[in-house]
DNA sequence: TTCCTTTTTAGAAACATTCTAATCTATTGA
DNA sequence: TCAATAGATTAGAATGTTTCTAAAAAGGAA
């Protein structure tokens, strides 16, 4: 149980370099120093839910000196090999979650945070039938949640 | 009947100029030609779900001249009025639905276009408890569908 | 009408994201 | 080990959507 295709959610892969040049291999990338750095960030911390500017300033912190076009060529790559999901939740920049098993969102309207909510608790009911000629590609529930009024 | 705050999907302003006005005037904004044109667009043609690129074009060649930041500014003022809500489906760009009452949405990606789920028929079960000092803002259900493959 | 406020506007600016084309690097296999 | 090549990175330009700015226009009250 050390490295699987599927993450729920702990952190399995845990800094070993070996284990995220695997990882980066098996979506048929090349491990560069810049991946490198990235799978590091992205998969040795448990579920993060982050923007390309923030990973983009997180990995220059680390000392690794990267450009953003790289960061959006990986993001997107690495969500084409199904390492990463998209979760669109504000039109105005994009959210990449390293957690790619169903499930749903809690979304901090404040502060711009995303929060899993396993599908194991949140449940839809009642899709009505689906429009001829079409399949689903997703379900994606965002409970979207603003600091208590009173 | 003919007029309510809430808006179930029923064109039920059709077209009648002065209840366009109430509604824009019930906003606590002037009915100016602009405003009329656009509600006209919005109000009178049962539920729609909009981009502004989209609203700009429509309401150009039905005649009446109006700024692409006309169209924001009063996308915006609408939405704060609740008079429309705005869906957040795609990174790339906005759109506004007619449709204020609590429903959800099937997406269709290769088109980029909106369907209602009227909230009668979805249901969604299970939220977690919310984390201390939040309040639930909206639930947001998106089945995104896609072209059958086969 | 006059005055005041709101609204509209063109164009500039901001922002996230994508593109371009040059340079660099990992990998392969001789 | 090295050269060849395919893939990766990069700075900077370009794109597309949305917001801002500041000035002109229009609505509404008196």
């Amino acid at each position: 149980m050390t490295d699987q295709k599927t993450n729920t959610g702990a952190d399995f892969s845990r800094t070993d370099p070996a284990a995220l040049e695997d990882r980066i291999r098996s979506a048929a990338l090349r491990p560069t120093r810049q991946r490198l750095a990235l799978a590091e960030l992205l998969f040795s911390n448990g579920n993060r839910h982050l923007t390309a500017e923030k990973l983009h300033s997180e990995v220059l912190h680390s000392g690794v000196k990267i450009s953003l076009a790289t960061i959006y060529n990986n993001l997107h790559q690495f969500t084409a090999a199904g390492l990463l999901r998209e979760v669109v939740v504000d039109s105005s920049k994009s959210y990449f979650d390293t957690n790619v098993t169903p499930h749903h969102h809690f979304f901090h309207e404040d502060e711009g945070r995303l929060q899993d909510i396993e599908s194991s608790e949140l449940t839809v009911l009642g899709i009505p039938n689906l429009p001829a000629g079409t399949a689903i590609s997703s379900i994606d529930v965002i409970v979207r949640l603003s600091k208590q009024s009173s």
